[in-house]
RNA sequence: CCGCCUGUGGCGCAGCUGGAUAACGCAGCAGAUUCCGAUUCUGAAGAACGGAGGUUCGAAUCCUCUCAGGCGGGCCA
């Protein structure tokens, strides 16, 4: 939180209590246990600053009406030293505050002198965090659930890291088992076509173009060198040629996207450094699994699962979770970090307690995993939607989106909602340059406010530190509401922050577009008198340094001119 | 059958650690803006928050049941 803010806000919090002990000690009140009241920036204006809710909450401790309470509160309370200008009460007993201009005016020279370290905190006390986001399959292309992942798993990364943890990016590589055993046969069949007649491509195979290319670009290399050699070695050639490709592709791509990873993990190197062999038998150890069919089954109704599942088929081989047992094993005690966010498609909401059972099994605290699952997203173009399948091959890319929409407004739209809504994306208001999309809304806000600042420098204006007299001129409604806006940054960030949730700055943001341009709309900034004009110069420039510290902590850019 | 998620004005949604007239955008209606960028602003209209009970001084927010939609429950991942 931002002192300033937290300072004004805990000055009122404890004059109050002050005041209830003082009550409780002269007999005005009736000695009770005082529980935790709330202190809030309410909803309308007209109840001032800030409101708190003590006398609610301790109606019954002090066995008196609110209102009463509330009154005896204010008489014994001192609220010299604080912002505090005026104060009510209101309603059923909440006591509203109002608080003085040196209060808007602090706000803005801390705004001032923050820049854009400014929203910041060290609510996370630099704590680790990973979080791990898209980890798509290295089998093909990347599909639209991808990019709302990407978008949302980077902005909550940035969030996270605004609010004061430590925090790493992460992709993980699903480079070994079945998927990879698919790709193979798929390429293989695909290359095979290339010379033989009569190859049909099975029901659960890749019928991707990008199969073919790949079948293609490897013939043209090796001609038909693997159609007669053995099976295996032909699978591993194919792999081993399309598969770096692929993790390339992925990784620019996503680079276009703008997202950048601390690390690229691949599953293979949990196998090749027998993490997942021990695993299985750290697993043994616990004596969470038993035998049964010739396959070794984990406990998982022990951990509140409603199934226990498989570990090692009867086959020797391990399913898909024991890789991702060993993994986050990996993250959380190898690894050390305290906290593994996981952004996760809602149908893998299933897997997660199956995961944290075996992690708890393990003697890991499950509760440092965290999964954020987001639902489905479907296209909408012309009111219809868009049916992506990955299997038929159709599937509308990553790649096919970004070269629709412009970044910055696929990186703000895939953060509009909470992660666990549904959500329609829609292709026309994306690409729309119009206030209905809220992208440029408050793109247009921000350089908006750029040309005012250049306008005023052309005529020799400069724009110069505001003194605290000055900043105590801004006292119209749309200047308050303004700043308090600007001054909720910070409480905003540690919000989203700890709720995973990256559409609370994108809210914010806008809301913060609409703040300025009521103000604008009301307040001239160029030819009034030069103690005013600087004092609103330096409001105008404070927007403009929140809006941009928010776009670019969801890495969209802020431009100057549009 | 069981589990998770969602259900707020015509549409899209915020609010959901319980609190004061349920916020905002779009569409639609009526206006403003000779002036710092008209991709702006103002006003009116429009919802008792899927439904039914319950807890509470107070519930869109918590509990129970119920309806509707999405997604899961494979020795697939």
């Amino acid at each position: 939180m931002s002192k300033l803010v937290m300072s004004s806000k805990e000055q009122i919090k404890k004059a109050i209590k002050a005041s209830a002990e003082k009550c409780m000690k002269e007999g005005l009140l009736e000695q009770g246990e005082l529980n935790d009241f709330s202190i809030e920036v309410p909803a309308n204006k007209d109840h001032g600053d800030y409101a708190i809710n003590a006398a609610l909450v301790w109606s019954k401790a002090f066995r008196k009406a609110p209102r009463q309470i509330a009154e005896i509160l204010l008489e014994n309370a001192d609220f010299s030293n604080t912002y505090v200008e005026k104060y009510e009460i209101a309603g059923p007993g909440f006591i509203n505050f109002f608080l003085s201009a040196a209060y808007y005016a602090d706000i803005l020279a801390d705004i001032d002198e923050k820049k854009d370290e400014y929203g910041k905190s060290d609510f996370g006390e630099g704590k680790k965090v990973l979080v791990e986001f898209v980890s798509a399959n290295p089998t093909g292309p990347m599909h639209i659930g991808n990019a709302r992942g990407g978008a949302l798993g980077d902005c909550l990364a940035s969030v996270m890291s605004a609010a004061g943890y430590y925090t790493e990016r992460e992709f993980y590589i699903n480079d070994a088992g079945n998927q990879i055993n698919k790709f193979a046969l798929s390429l293989e069949l695909r290359y095979l076509q290339l010379y033989k007649e009569g190859i049909e491509m099975p029901e659960d195979s890749y019928h991707g173009e990008d199969i073919i290319a790949h079948a293609k670009a490897f013939a043209e290399i090796n001609g038909d060198k693997y159609v007669e050699c053995d099976e295996a070695e032909r699978r591993q050639a194919l792999v081993k040629f399309a598969l770096p490709k692929n993790i390339q592709g992925l990784h620019d791509d996503l680079l276009k996207y703008r997202i950048e990873y601390n690390t690229w993990f691949k599953e293979s190197t949990l196998h090749e450094s027998g993490e997942t062999t021990r695993i299985i038998e750290l697993l043994k150890k616990s004596g969470y699994t038993y035998e049964q069919e010739d396959a070794l089954w984990f406990k998982a109704t022990e951990f509140g699962c409603d199934k226990d599942f498989v570990l090692v088929r009867a086959n020797g081989v391990p399913t898909y979770i024991v890789p991702d047992i060993a993994y986050h094993y990996n993250k959380l005690v190898t690894r050390g970090f305290d906290k593994a966010i996981d952004i996760l498609g809602a149908d893998h909401h299933g897997y997660v307690p199956r995961l944290k059972g075996a992690l708890t099994a393990l003697g890991v605290d499950a509760s440092k995993l965290d999964v954020v699952l987001m639902q489905m997203v479907r296209l909408v173009r012309d009111g219809e939607v868009i049916k992506a399948s990955k299997r038929s091959g159709k599937a509308i890319t990553l790649v096919t989106l970004l070269d629709e929409v412009p970044i910055d407004a696929a990186r703000f739209f895939f953060n509009l909602r909470e992660p666990n809504s549904h959500f329609d994306f829609d292709l026309d208001l994306a690409v729309n340059e119009s206030n209905s999309n809220p992208v440029y809304y408050v793109q247009y806000a921000y350089a908006r406010i750029c040309s005012i600042i250049r306008n005023l420098e052309a005529e020799g204006v400069k724009r110069r530190e505001a003194t605290k007299a000055e900043l105590e001129l801004l006292t119209t409604d749309e200047e308050r509401a303004l700043i308090s806006h600007l001054a909720a940054l910070t409480d905003e960030i540690i919000s989203a922050a700890k709720s995973y949730d990256p559409a609370k700055i994108t809210h914010y943001v806008s809301e913060l577009a609409t703040k300025f341009h009521k103000f604008y709309s009301v307040c001239r900034v160029k030819g009034i008198e030069e103690p005013l004009m600087q004092a609103r110069l330096t409001l105008c420039n404070d927007t403009a340094i929140v809006i941009k510290n928010v776009l670019s902590m969801l890495n969209i850019t802020a431009p100057e001119k549009m």
